[in-house]
RNA sequence: GGGCGUUUAGCUCAGAUGGAAGAGCGCUUCCCUUACAAGGAAGAGGUCGGCGGUUCGAUUCCGUCAACGCCCA
C-alpha cells in the first residue's frame, strides 16, 4: 500500500467488479426483504450538476446500508425525455444548418431526436456510475420507451374514461419561443420594470368616459369590453353604458363584476378574454366576445388591424405611440410588476386562450392528502407536508398536452366532424359517427404526466409483474423540496387512483445545494462547481461524505472545496490508519463478520464499548434520515477516538507480548466494522480497504455490523486526563516531547496504566503513596494525581500564569455555585438530583481552588 | 397580502423534555515522534438576533419585534 491515498486509482477499480458480481440487484439476497427506491429521473439531456450528486448520495447511503442489512434492495435508475428541453436542443442543431423541424416533418424529426439521445443521452448515467451509485442498470428505464409509453396510454385513456381527462378551450400559459403550452407550476414569475398605462375609452355615445390602467396596453387591441366593481359608486353611471375603443373603434359595453379589483389602478379595467385568466372569467360570467389578437408566436393577428404582424413588444411601443397621437393615453408611470417566465427558456409568457387537454385533479388530490393525514406516507422532515396541502388543497386543472413533437402523442382521434376518440391504439372508426379517415390529435403529453407513474410504470405496470408486486409500493422517495409540486404530489395521486396504494411510504426531503456563502449555484453567477470534475481533482468518496455531512435535513447544502479537501484529508487518516493495522496483522487475517474477543484488555473493551454505542446511535440517526448527524458521529468516533487515543494506545500493547493477540484481534475488527459503517458514504476507498485487510468477497456485498456490547473502562477518562494534564504542562513550558520527566502518581494506577501514561506522555511514573509537598505541579486526574517535581524544568512565570488562570475560571465557577445554592428558592424547588449536584460541584471545585492557591504561594517563595 | 423556515465561535452548521455552550474549517504556538506533515500536541475565540413573560433557574418554553431566505397570491 502507498503511503498516501489516491482517490483517482481506487476509483476507477471498483465499479464494474460490483455490477459483475451482481450485488446492486435484488437477486443479490434472494430471502431479503424488498426495499425500493426509484431515481428521480434526470433530464436525459442533462449532465450531473451538484444537485444530483447530494440526491445521489443520500440514496446511495440509503441503498448501500439497507442491502447490507440483507434486504433485497432495488435502486432502479434510469432518465426522463424532457420533452421540451430535448427538442429544444436537437432544433438548436438544425438550426444551425438552417433547417426546421418542419423541414424535416414528424416522423425525421422524432428519428433524429432518438438518434441524438442514442449518442448522447448515456452521458448522465455514465457520470451517476463515476460517482458510485448502486443502481441496478439491468432495469434501466426512460420514459419514452416502450413499456413506459405503454403505461401512459392506458392512464391517459383510463382517465379520460373516467371523466378525469378533457379536452377544452381555457386560458393557459403560452411560451411562444417554444410555441406550446405550459403547466401553471412551469411559469417562474419574477418582478419586472414595466409601465402602468392609463388609456382613455370614450362613450361611444359621447360625454365623458372611462379610464383603464393596463401594464400590456396592446392587448388592448382585443379588448371586448370594460369591467369595474358593482360597488364602486365611481363608476355607476357608467355600467350599461357602451365605450368606443381607441384604434380600433370596436363598440363595447361597461359591466359590472365582483372580480374587478377597485384599488388597482383606476377601479376599471378592460377586458380582454382571450389574453388574461382574470378577464377570461369576466367574460364568461357577462357573455363577452373573446378576440384572439397574438398568435403562436406572439405576434398580433389580422384582428389587430393595422398592428397586424408585429411583435408583441413591438406592438405595445406602438400602441402607445398610436394612443399618444390620438390623445388617448392618459399617462404612462414607471410600475413593477411580476412577470411570468417560461421556466425552460425564460421567454416571457403569454397567457393566451387555447384549446387543450387537461386533468381535473381535485378527485385525485382528496385521497393523496388523506395519505399524509393518515400516515400512510411520512413527510421527512415532517413540515414538508404543510407546503404539499397547501398546494394540493389550492390545485387548478392540470395543462397536460404540450405542442411539441417529441413525447408520448395523446391518444385521441378526431373524424373529419371533430368528434373525439381516445383509444389505446389507432382506432378503425369514430366511436361517435362511425367515420372513418381519423388523424390522431399532433400534441404530446407534458413530460411530468410519464414521470408521475415512475414508481409503478418503471416496475411494468400496466402488466402484472413479480417486480411490480415486490416493489410496489417504494419504501422511500428522496428528492429536493423544489419539486414536492412537480412530482411528488402527482406521483401521490397517480399511484393512489391506479395501484390503490401510496408509491412510496416516506418522502425525503433535502435542500439545495449551495456555495460556501450560502448563495444558490448558478451559471450566471460563475459559482457553480461541476462534480465530476471534483471527482477528478479530489475523489467521489470525499465529495460524498462532503455532501452527506452537510446536508442537514431539511436545510440547504453548503458547499465549499474547503470541506471536501476536509474529508480528503479524512480518506488519507483512514487509509494509514489500515495501513498500519496491516502492519500488525498479516494482509486478510480479519473475519468478513463477528470475530470481537472474548476477553479484551481494558484498552481494547473501551473502544470496543466505544464501537458498540456508535454503531447503535449511528443507526439510530440513519434511520431517522440524519446521515449527517450520522456521519459527523462516526467521523468524531473513529478520527478522535480511534485514531487519536486507540491507535496510540495499541503500540505498546502490540509490542509486548501479554495482551498482543486480543490486542490485534481488536484492532482488526474495530478497522473493519469502521469499514462497513463507512461504505454507504465512501464506497470506493472502504471497499478498497477491505480487499486489503479482509480479502475476502466484496464490502458492497457483506453484512451490515451488529454493535458489539462491552463493559466500559472506567478508568479510561482519568487516564487521558492524566496525559492530556502532561501535554498541557509541555506545552506551556515549551518542552519538548522527547525530554523525559518524573511524574509521581497518587492511587496505586494499575501497570497498564503506569506502561500507557509513560508511553503517550513521554514520562517515567512513579508511583506514590500520598501527595508530595510543595515543589510539585499537580495535575487533577480523577481517581489519581499527577506531581511533576518542579526543579529544573519550569519557568515559574509560565506556570504562575496557567495557575493564575486556572484559578480564575474556578472562582467563578464557585462564586456561581454559591449564589445558586444561598438561593433558598432554587433549594427547595429544584429536583433533590440537581441540588446535590451543584453541592458537589462546589466541594469539588473549592477543593481544588485550595490546592491551587496553596501551590501558587509555593511557587511565589 | 398569506404561509413556511432561519438567526448559536471569524465562516458553515449541530445542540439540549429548561440545571455550568459543541463539531468541522479558519486562526495562534510548538513538534518532520517509522500508519498518516493530506499529520501530531496545546491554545485563543461565544451577554446562543432585540425586548418582554413564565420559572428557583431560559440560549432552550410562550409572546412580541427585527433582519434574512423560500413558497404562494
Amino acid at each position: 500500500m502507498k503511503n498516501v491515498y489516491e482517490p483517482a486509482e481506487i476509483e476507477s477499480r471498483w465499479y464494474s467488479r460490483w455490477e459483475t458480481a451482481g450485488v446492486f440487484r435484488p437477486e443479490y439476497r434472494p430471502d431479503g426483504e424488498p426495499f425500493c427506491v426509484v431515481i428521480p429521473p434526470p433530464n436525459v439531456t442533462g449532465s450531473l450538476h451538484m444537485g444530483h450528486a447530494l440526491n445521489h448520495a443520500i440514496h446511495d447511503v440509503i441503498a448501500r446500508r439497507r442491502r447490507m442489512q440483507g434486504y433485497a434492495v432495488l435502486w432502479l435508475p434510469g432518465s426522463d425525455h424532457a420533452g421540451i428541453a430535448t427538442q429544444n436542443v436537437v432544433e438548436k442543431s438544425l438550426a444551425e444548418r438552417g433547417l426546421n423541424r418542419f423541414d424535416l416533418g414528424r416522423e425525421a424529426f422524432v428519428d433524429q431526436v432518438w438518434e441524438w439521445k442514442d449518442v448522447y443521452g448515456s452521458r448522465i448515467t455514465r457520470q451517476i456510475r463515476r460517482m458510485g451509485n448502486s443502481c441496478d442498470w439491468s432495469r434501466e428505464r426512460f420514459t419514452l420507451d416502450e413499456g413506459l409509453s405503454r403505461a401512459v396510454v392506458e392512464v391517459f385513456v383510463r382517465l379520460y374514461e373516467q371523466g378525469l381527462i378533457y379536452r377544452g378551450e381555457r386560458i393557459i400559459n403560452w411560451c411562444p419561443r417554444c410555441e406550446t403550452a405550459l403547466a401553471e407550476i412551469e411559469v417562474e414569475y419574477r418582478d419586472a420594470e414595466g409601465e402602468l398605462v392609463e388609456i382613455f375609452y370614450p362613450f361611444a355615445d359621447g360625454g365623458g368616459g372611462v379610464t383603464v390602467a393596463t401594464t400590456r396596453p396592446e392587448t388592448m387591441l382585443g379588448d371586448t369590453g370594460v369591467a369595474v366593481h358593482p360597488n364602486d359608486s365611481r363608476y355607476r353611471e357608467a355600467v350599461g353604458r357602451t365605450v368606443r375603443l381607441p384604434l380600433t373603434d370596436r363598440i363595447v359595453p361597461v359591466v359590472a363584476d365582483r372580480g374587478v379589483d377597485s384599488e388597482f389602478g383606476t377601479g376599471a379595467v378592460k377586458v380582454t378574454p382571450a389574453h388574461d385568466p382574470l378577464d377570461f372569467e369576466i367574460s364568461e360570467r357577462q357573455s363577452l366576445e373573446k378576440l384572439l389578437v397574438l398568435d403562436d408566436r406572439g405576434v398580433i393577428t389580422p384582428a389587430g388591424g393595422r398592428f397586424s404582424g408585429l411583435d408583441r413588444f413591438e406592438a405595445r411601443e406602438a400602441v402607445i405611440e398610436a394612443l399618444e397621437s390620438e390623445g388617448r393615453l392618459i399617462s404612462r408611470n414607471p410600475h413593477r410588476h411580476s412577470v411570468g417566465l417560461c421556466y425552460r427558456c425564460d421567454t416571457v409568457v403569454e397567457p393566451l386562450l387555447s384549446t387543450q387537454w387537461f386533468v381535473r385533479v381535485d378527485e385525485l388530490a382528496g385521497p393523496a392528502i388523506e395519505a399524509v393525514v393518515d400516515g400512510r406516507n411520512r413527510f421527512v422532515p415532517a413540515h414538508w407536508q404543510k407546503s404539499y396541502f397547501h398546494w394540493m388543497e389550492n390545485l387548478r386543472d392540470w395543462c397536460i398536452s404540450r405542442q411539441i413533437w417529441w413525447g408520448h402523442r395523446i391518444p385521441a382521434w378526431y373524424c373529419h366532424a371533430d368528434h373525439i376518440t381516445v383509444a389505446r391504439s389507432a382506432p378503425e372508426a369514430c366511436r361517435v359517427c362511425g367515420a372513418g379517415e381519423l388523424r390522431q390529435d399532433d400534441d404530446v403529453l407534458d413530460t411530468w404526466f410519464s414521470s408521475a407513474l415512475w414508481p409503478f410504470s418503471t416496475l411494468g405496470w400496466p402488466d402484472e409483474t413479480e417486480d411490480l408486486a415486490r416493489f410496489y409500493p417504494n419504501q422511500v422517495l428522496i428528492t429536493g423540496f423544489d419539486i414536492i409540486y412537480f412530482w411528488v404530489a402527482r406521483m401521490m395521486k397517480v399511484g393512489l387512483r391506479f395501484l390503490g396504494e401510496v408509491p412510496f411510504t416516506e418522502t425525503v426531503i433535502h435542500g439545495l445545494v449551495r456555495d460556501g456563502a450560502g448563495r444558490k449555484m448558478s451559471k450566471s453567477l460563475g459559482n457553480t462547481i461541476d462534480p465530476l470534475e471534483v471527482a477528478d481533482s479530489y475523489g467521489a468518496d470525499p465529495l460524498r461524505l462532503a455532501l452527506i455531512q452537510a446536508a442537514n435535513p431539511g436545510q440547504d447544502v453548503p458547499l465549499d472545496m474547503e470541506w471536501v479537501e476536509g474529508t480528503r484529508r479524512f480518506g488519507n487518516k483512514l487509509w494509514n490508519a489500515v495501513r498500519y493495522t496491516l502492519r500488525h496483522l498479516p494482509q486478510g487475517s480479519v473475519p468478513p463478520r463477528g470475530g470481537y474477543p472474548v476477553h479484551p484488555g481494558p484498552v481494547d473493551r473501551w473502544v470496543l464499548a466505544g464501537l458498540g454505542e456508535t454503531t447503535a446511535r449511528f443507526d439510530k440517526f440513519c434511520d431517522e434520515y440524519r446521515f449527517s448527524d450520522a456521519y459527523g458521529l462516526l467521523y468524531n468516533f473513529a478520527w478522535a477516538e480511534v485514531f487519536d487515543w486507540y491507535l496510540e494506545m495499541s503500540k505498546p500493547a502490540l509490542a509486548g507480548a501479554e495482551n498482543a493477540a486480543a490486542t490485534r484481534q481488536t484492532l482488526g475488527v474495530v478497522m473493519r466494522d469502521l469499514l462497513k459503517l463507512f461504505h454507504p458514504a465512501i464506497p470506493f476507498l472502504t471497499e478498497e480497504l477491505w480487499s486489503h485487510l479482509v480479502g475476502e468477497g466484496l464490502l458492497a456485498g457483506s453484512d451490515w455490523p451488529q454493535a458489539p456490547v462491552y463493559e466500559p473502562t472506567p478508568e479510561m477518562e482519568d487516564l487521558k486526563a492524566l496525559v492530556s494534564g502532561v501535554r498541557q504542562f509541555r506545552a506551556a513550558q515549551g518542552l519538548s516531547h522527547r525530554r523525559s520527566f518524573l511524574l509521581g502518581v497518587t492511587g496505586q494506577p494499575p501497570g497498564w496504566v503506569e506502561t500507557l501514561v509513560e508511553e503517550l506522555a513521554g514520562v517515567e511514573v512513579e508511583n506514590l503513596a500520598e501527595a508530595p509537598g510543595d515543589g510539585h505541579i499537580h495535575l487533577p486526574a480523577g481517581r489519581w494525581e499527577g506531581y511533576i517535581p518542579l526543579q529544573g524544568l519550569v519557568d515559574p512565570e509560565a506556570e504562575r500564569r496557567r495557575i493564575d488562570r486556572a484559578i480564575a475560571r474556578l472562582e467563578t465557577q464557585v462564586s456561581r455555585s454559591c449564589r445558586k445554592l444561598s438561593n433558598q428558592n432554587f433549594t427547595e424547588r429544584a429536583p433533590a438530583a440537581v441540588v446535590e449536584g451543584e453541592r458537589k460541584k462546589l466541594a469539588e471545585a473549592s477543593g481544588r481552588l485550595r490546592s491551587l492557591r496553596s501551590r501558587r504561594e509555593a511557587l511565589v517563595e
